[in-house]
DNA sequence: TTGGACTAAGTCAACGTTGACGTAACGTGG
DNA sequence: CCACGTTACGTCAACGTTGACTTAGTCCAA
């Protein structure tokens, strides 16, 4: 691995000090207008880049933020590390991205390494919810937003969406279109203790307050997968329990339970509604279309950046901010 | 953004020279036993973590893998990634994720961030099968492994997965079990120019060695994506074309085809039988489940990674590494 | 003409680590 | 007890860049 050549061979070739080449390079102020031709021919010429690690070193700036997330195979995981990707790039950045598969050890030592590499900053969708560990790391030196839990303090912040009103834009367009037989997937989350009660407390709080009956049979608890989905809305069928809406966890679980609609011979919307949450991209894929409660993955990106760069500039403390959910209805509700 | 502890400062706790310390911490020999434990302890207690770039400056390797893909999106882009990062965690290494859009101006500067970076090697999905950039950044000194296209050469290798196999294998089940009247659903491809014809050509041969027709009415062009897969199976079926078999470009392809004969009251198989392409997780969550040609994305990952440790001890030229494909047989064929 | 302000450079050290080399102390075989 | 190898360190420079400071020259107003 030849090292390429240094701001040293270009000086030698322009004629120039190494420190006008590096003023060259970054722009600053202090050199002629022939030296600047001469020392970009001398740069073309010997096919000069800047060595990051070099400049990293005496900077302490990269340029680069790092993304961890559980995992990239679920879809919205994938369009969040997308909406991410754009606001970094949006704003001159490069991302580094690594999964944690929701190991904690892993975690910390992702975290770990990206100090090591001195990224601007990171952004963490923690494993369940964990705090302690980005604590650590914010006191040690690493401005971090984590995602989906309300975290704030020295060099950590939070971007969030209020899943709570998502969940009542749900129910309640069930509720506005007729159905009075509302039943919810849930997921049995063990993780993702922070928001997964709200969901359900908001599909219990939406039905009461439409004068609806609630009871506990009205809320099965499966994995929030297409295969849980599907176990779900079997199992509320085969119980019998009167259905003629229904609120899923994710989008994943909608999928399911279109299936086991399918299968059973049940209609939708016409029989059973559905509506989703997420709005991956899948959902105007779908035959019927889902409707689901979109978060806007592009939005959260923007907002974690610009709150990352705000935790650099700005004081200590700054409060979590909140993404906008909304409802995009298409056929399934 | 404080730097942290260094080495000096372990150095003066401990009451040895900087130089030691290094030696313990890279578990060098040349120490005693009764130094290693005060050295030891110093660094828990001040907290040292190495810096990582000022250790790449000299060492020029940073134990970091980049790898390049188009987008993660798509789930089989995704479980690539997947399945990537898991070899480089196996094999001790850190990965850094960018994605290209297909823009090929995007996809150099990524790989001249990548060498900047001073990455060990680079892994790429190159956009439109690229190849000057990838010779252009090999030349300079980035070791890279290239994913889905032939080429090889200083620092540059590739592994492959043999897609007209993969054809062959999906396209022989539709004849074997008794398909006469197949028809595949192509992808109109701009990009991919080398991979895509092979399945086509296979799906032809494949048909003619088993002494069936061969029409270009059986080969449908669309996008690959569900709604691509959707539309050209509604094309199909409106044009009267008889049809007991389809062979899809890829899973969303399948996915859609599985929507339109849905909507058209045909089952799956009994009427028609299905074939995907790429085996994405989704497949076995379909109802029915998707027979679709699997690429072992876990394997793919290893041989990239191996074929970079190769690369970087071995001798110049590596010829492309190929990755088995393998039909799964579900309930859709 | 002097002095001050400004411009266009150059010099040197430092960032935190490791490679290359030096050296004092100790052990060991003859 | 001397020569020699080995062990356990220490010293110093270097990696490629930028921060802080210096310097030489120019321009212009007083």
């Amino acid at each position: 691995m030849p090292s390429g050549p240094t701001l040293h061979d270009v000086a030698a070739l322009a004629g120039v000090s190494p420190r006008t080449v590096s003023r060259v390079v970054n722009d600053e102020a202090g050199f002629g207008e022939a030296t600047r031709l001469r020392v970009l021919e001398a740069i073309e010429k010997v096919g000069y880049r800047p060595n990051m690690l070099a400049r990293a070193l005496i900077t302490r700036r990269t340029g680069t933020l790092g993304l961890v997330v559980p995992q990239m195979v679920d879809p919205f995981f994938a369009e969040l590390v997308d909406g991410v990707q754009a606001a970094a790039k949006a704003s001159g950045r490069t991302m580094i991205i690594a999964k944690h598969d929701d190991d904690l050890t892993e975690f910390d030592s992702i975290l770990e390494t990206l100090s090591s590499f001195a990224v601007d900053g990171a952004i963490v969708y923690s494993p369940r919810g964990e705090r302690a560990t980005l604590f650590k790391h914010a006191l040690r030196g690493l401005p971090t937003v984590a995602f989906g839990m309300e975290i704030s303090g020295t060099n950590l912040g939070s971007v969030l969406w209020d899943v709570s009103r998502g969940a009542e834009l749900g129910v309640g367009h069930l509720v506005r279109i007729g159905r009075t037989k509302l039943v919810m997937l849930s997921h049995t989350g063990a993780g993702d203790s922070l928001l997964l009660p709200r969901r359900e407390t908001a599909f219990r709080h939406t039905l009461q307050s439409a004068g609806l009956e609630f009871s506990e049979a009205r809320v099965v608890r499966k994995d929030p997968t297409i295969e849980g989905g599907r176990a779900a809305m079997d199992a509320v069928l085969a119980a019998g329990t009167p259905v003629d809406g229904v609120f899923a966890y994710n989008d994943a679980m909608a999928i399911g339970a279109l299936q086991a609609l399918a299968v059973a011979g049940l209609r939708v919307p016409d029989d059973v509604a559905l509506v989703g949450f997420n709005d991956i991209a899948m959902c105007s894929a779908l035959v019927p279309a889902l409707t689901s409660v979109r978060l806007d993955r592009a939005a959260i990106g923007r907002e974690a950046v610009a709150l990352l760069d705000r935790m650099r500039s700005g004081p200590d403390h700054h409060p979590p901010v909140y993404v906008d959910v909304e409802l995009i209805v298409r056929q399934s509700a």
